[in-house]
DNA sequence: TGCACTTGCCTAACTCGATTAGGCAAATTA
DNA sequence: TAATTTGCCTAATCGAGTTAGGCAAGTGCA
């Protein structure tokens, strides 16, 4: 090692390298060892910022749902309906496709009480506010949401593991359509069996 | 160790276990190591059935694609429309909750040789199978195959993830208005925009 | 400015998983 | 029963995760 001094290590900085680490290599592969060797330090002098690995995943999922509710809250202030819909979603989307290593943070299943301590509740307002603009009664209104989430979660993972490469037509243009399509679901929604 | 003679290894009985083994634990935790010691063997023994632990998830992987195409093509059979729609659906859902190892598995990210060699084709054709009964022409029928691939893989990931239990209305109820609402949706694609 | 105190990063050590090479005994075949 | 195959073991290496304790680089106070 070249290094003399400290190199200036904090929780925040190590979660936020964490994150750029993810984004590069994976978020399976954002290990203590490999952020350790970027920073050009021993793996050990991790532990005084985070507990362990298990502790670093949990706080770079949960800088990813921040940064993910904050771009979305952002892009639906102000905007109804279909509106709101598309940006919505359109944020999501985007955010998974430039940071697939967060956006596989964000799924990392926390623990109920950091859960609910997390921006995740925020998704779930902002979805419902979203629905807000469609006029739907409970239970219906949640069943949209679970759609909403379902298709949104499902159609990204699917995109970033490349199931829709390499094939015509366009990804983005799969995207359009679909938007279009939940926006007419809902606006009809509920259905008639 | 209690054993005298051999325990009878062979690469088909160390996937069946593994695939146990991972709706036990998890199919990130169905490891050499694991499996060596429900076999009481050890860990270096597996290695003449098994090139290395990738190759155990990948057959995993296979087992279970294959299982799903199987459960998933008999129970189309004779379908159509509606019918086929929500019994590929529910085929899908019940065993990803009855096999939620396995389920994840079917998801691993395979390399694309294994993957076209895979039962993952059959999935995909069978999805398009489904869609002949609501008369699409391209491209809204891969716009369609997508939606569905993301509605059912985004939900029971959701689901399974623990996202929609201990919380009203129940998970049944909105998987049921959801396979309404795609009929629907289906039937008056595509959306006029 | 100098000192005590704090603390960041290191070394040392251990555990455990993955993996390879080579050996012996149990199964198989003749 | 002898010869051959081969299944599972031992031994050994490597790397990741983790803990304990030490020293020096930073900080704050006189």
């Amino acid at each position: 090692m070249v290094r003399v001094g400290r190199v200036g290590l904090t929780t925040e900085r190590l979660v936020r390298a964490g994150a750029e680490l993810a984004d590069e290599v994976g978020f399976e592969q954002a290990t203590p060892a490999e952020l350790a060797r970027r920073f050009g330090v021993k793996t050990a002098s991790l532990y005084s910022h985070v507990k362990n690995a298990h502790d670093l995943k949990t706080k770079i999922a949960l800088l990813a749902l921040e940064e993910l509710a904050d771009q979305v809250s952002t892009a639906v202030a102000g905007r109804a309906g279909k509106d709101a819909l598309t940006a919505f979603a359109n944020v999501y989307r985007d955010y998974a496709l430039k940071h697939p290593g967060r956006f596989a943070a964000a799924q990392f299943r926390l623990d109920p009480q950091t859960a609910a301590a997390s921006a995740g509740v925020r998704h779930a307002q902002m979805t419902r506010a979203i629905l807000r603009g469609y006029n739907l009664a409970e239970p219906h209104q949640t069943h949209a949401v679970r759609l909403l989430g379902s298709v949104f979660s499902g159609y990204v993972g699917l995109e970033t593991a490349g199931g829709f490469s390499h094939s015509a037509p366009d990804s983005q243009e799969s995207w359009t359509e679909i938007l279009n399509a939940l926006d007419t679901l809902l606006r009809t929604w509920p259905t008639t069996s």
